[in-house]
Order: C-alpha cells, then structure tokens, then sequence
DNA sequence: TCTGGGGTCCTAACGCAA
DNA sequence: TCTGTTGCGTTAGGACCC
C-alpha cells in the first residue's frame, strides 16, 4: 500500500480513514487501499465502482506518480547506504545484496532491522524485509514478514524474515504453488489439472511433462523455484527496455480524427520521456483495446531510432488507420522498445525539451524525414499524405483490422 | 456494473539471407 | 543453378508482475 502511505504521510488528517488511490470514474481501478478500506473487502485491481458500492465512505485520492517516485528515491538513499547492489524492482520494492556488507552491519537479519529503522526514521515509513540466500526466497519471505490485511482486521507481519539456509525446502513445500514469482492465474489452472497444488508437488514433479504443458524455458524455471534454486544475479542500474504510455478514455471512440489527436499527446509524452532517458526507438508500438476489451497491437520497426513525437506519430499513422474504429476504442497506447543509446546514434538527440520548441525542430524534422522515406518503402506513396487528409479517405467497404476478426489482414 | 497503467519476458509464425 | 537448412529479425500476442 506504499502510494496510499505517501498520502497519509503528507495527509495526516487521513490517518485511520478508508483511502484509496486510484482512478475515480466508472472506468478506474484501485492501485492501493488503506487497511480501513481493505476491512470493507477493498483490495488494489478492483474495479473504482465496485470499491465504492463495497466502501461508499472510502476517501479516493487521484494519485500523484511524480511524488511517490521522489519518495521512493528517499527510500532507496537508504537501501544504498547497506549496498551498492540495489536492484529496483518498483518504486516500493527492492533487492539488496548485502553479502559484502555483512562485515560492517551485522547478519542479513540484524541489516534487515537496521534498514527498517533507518526507512522509518529518514521517510516515516514502515518496510517488510525478507531475507535468503538468493532473491526469490527473499522475495518470498518478505511477503510473510508482511502485514495481513483482510474483512477480519490487520494481523502484524514479523517485519523481518529469514529463510534460513539449508531449511529453504522446509519453508517452501507447503506453500501453494500460486505463490510462486511467476505462476499466475492461467499457470496455476494448468498446474492444477496436473495435480500439482503445492510447491513440493512441484518439485516433486516429472521434469518432461512439466516442459510439454508450461513450455520450455517457464517449465524448467518453475521446476528449478520449487527446489529453491535461483542463481539470478541482483543487477542494480539497470536501463529500461521500453517506454510508453496508454489511456483509458471515459467514451469509447469511433472516430479516425479524435483517435488521432490522442496519438500525438500520447507520442508527444512518450517521446519526451525517451529524450529525457537519453533513448531513441527503433520499434514503436500501438496498442488497442476495442469496447469489447479484446486487445490488438501493431508495430512497426525503423533503421534510424525515433525520438521526436512528429516521427512516431507519422510511423503510428498507417497503422492506425488499418484499425475498424467503428466498433469503438476504449483505450489508445504507443510504447517503444528496441531502445538505443545516444553514442549508438546519430546526433538527433540534443534536447531534453518538447518537440514544440523552436531549438528542437531540425531534429525532429530530420527523425521525421527519414521515417517518411521508411513508410514510402514499407506501405507504399499512398501512405504519404498529410494528415489531415488521411481520415476522409477511407473506404468503408475496405476491410480493416477489427475486434471480431483481428486475423482478417 | 464492470475490468488501469507502468513494465518484463517468452513464444510462435514468417520472411529473408547466408 | 537449384534446393534444403539454419539463423536472425520482425511482428503479434499473451502471461505475469507491482
């Protein structure tokens, strides 16, 4: 519940209120829930309309990213005065690797008390600390050393738990098998209907048929969890592989011009965000969601990476007019990946600023040049046209990529 | 009555080039 | 010159995480 004890931090009139922090209208969803809302069955994925029918009382607040990411830097100041090797994992949750510490501050459980009194006292925030011999078990105990909430009431978490070594089976066989990093739902159904409900089922289990039902790479993983081998390394510093940024709108939309205002704020954000990183795209995405929730992508790829919304917008455009908005879009995304580093660049990447600035348009119109001449080579002339033009000229009987039949084309 | 937004990783299918 | 194999990049989709 870490952005709803951001807000109570600097709210504390909240204090001991049902809170949630999440989208408001008929369409938002719970990201977090104060322990007074969670007694009235509010838990974070639920539906807003449903958190209120539960919870008509509940305080939701719209939550504010940019503050609980500099609360998070405050958090993770004091992660790193235990290690270097601090690998975020989101802005609430990090692993530590403290076994070039254990010198200077003591065993891994004597870190974890200390680190849970210095969050405290810098950030006035409580932590869960989790502690094994490599970061799945960690992971995993510090979901036990964590604070139940449930109808019933909160029951206090340990704070700080160990697996201690040579007992990890004895911690792990019992728990079902869903709490392992990975299993989800859809696993979890398949695991089942091979008898397999807890992690030494799983561990127990044969190796083969495991591999024919989940795949190999996710068969072998879950088989090597549950006999609680994980040798993955804690990485700190490590870059982001894509950018993006998705809306949900409160109306669904049908029509080509609305669509396409929302795909140049939508590119205008997400580009400025990779010259912020310092990142071009060689891949830009679009993804749509139809009004009956089925879920479609397009992307198209470029030798040249993009970083200007001017050249996403224009790589975006034929994709998104092969997309049948008739049937109505609730939601409109743009995510890039295949992202490249400046020194791997040319030069296109001088300015940090919005591509509505006057200093940054030769940049821009060179990406956009380039990305012109890539549309002509990939959909053909007639994909190059202004605009504003594009919308009126389509042809109603041509068949486009819809909800009912995203294969057609 | 409904079901967000930010990501990571994996897989399958397919085209192309060596 | 033709054919089959292999490897790789691209594209689309999906499971999963917080």
């Amino acid at each position: 519940m870490f952005y709803v004890a951001v807000e109570l931090r600097r709210n504390p009139h909240l204090v001991g209120k049902p809170v949630v922090v999440g989208g408001d209208g008929s369409r938002g969803v719970v990201a977090a829930a104060s322990y007074e809302a969670r007694r009235f069955g509010v838990f974070s994925a639920m539906s807003s309309s449903q958190a209120k029918r539960l919870c008509p009382q509940a305080i939701f607040l719209p939550g504010d990213h940019g503050h609980y990411s500099d609360v998070s830097s405050e958090v993770f100041e004091v992660f790193n005065e235990f290690t270097p090797l601090v690998e975020g994992l989101s802005l609430d949750e990090a692993f530590l690797d403290v076994s070039g510490s254990l010198r200077l501050f003591g065993d891994g459980v004597t870190i974890g008390h200390e680190v849970r009194r210095r969050v405290a006292q810098t950030t006035q925030l409580t932590c869960s600390v989790g502690v094994a011999p490599n970061k799945f078990l960690a992971k995993l105990a510090s979901v036990v050393a964590k604070p139940r909430a449930s109808r019933e009431g909160v029951v206090a978490g340990h704070g700080v738990y160990e697996v201690v070594p040579t007992h990890e089976l004895e911690f792990l066989h019992p728990l079902a098998v869903d709490a392992l990093w990975g299993v989800g739902p859809v696993t979890f159904e398949k695991l089942n209907g091979l008898g397999i409900k807890t992690v030494g089922d799983l561990a127990n289990f044969d190796l083969a048929v495991l591999i024919a039902v989940l795949g190999d790479s996710l068969g072998r993983h879950l088989s090597e969890l549950a006999k609680g081998n994980d040798d993955r390394d804690v990485e700190p510093d490590r870059d982001a592989k894509s950018i993006g940024h998705e809306e949900t709108f409160s109306s669904d939309i049908t029509e080509y011009q609305i669509a396409h205002d929302h795909l140049v704020r939508l590119a205008d954000s997400v580009a400025t965000r990779c010259r912020q990183s310092g990142v071009g795209a060689r891949t830009i995405s679009l993804k749509i969601k139809y009004a009956n929730f089925q879920l479609v992508t397009r992307s198209v790829s470029v030798e040249m990476p993009v970083s200007s919304s001017q050249a996403m917008v224009r790589l975006l455009e034929p994709l998104l007019l092969g997309i049948d908005l008739s049937a109505g879009v609730r939601l409109l995304g743009i995510s890039t990946r295949n992202l490249v580093a400046p020194d791997q660049q040319m030069s296109l990447f001088d300015s940090s600023s919005s591509d509505l600035s006057a200093n940054n348009l030769d940049a821009a119109w060179s990406t956009t040049t380039s990305a012109i001449d890539e549309i002509r080579d990939r959909f053909g002339e007639s994909a190059i046209k202004p605009a504003s033009t594009i919308g009126q000229e389509r042809d109603p009987s041509s068949s486009k990529w819809g909800p009912s039949d995203p294969k057609s084309k």
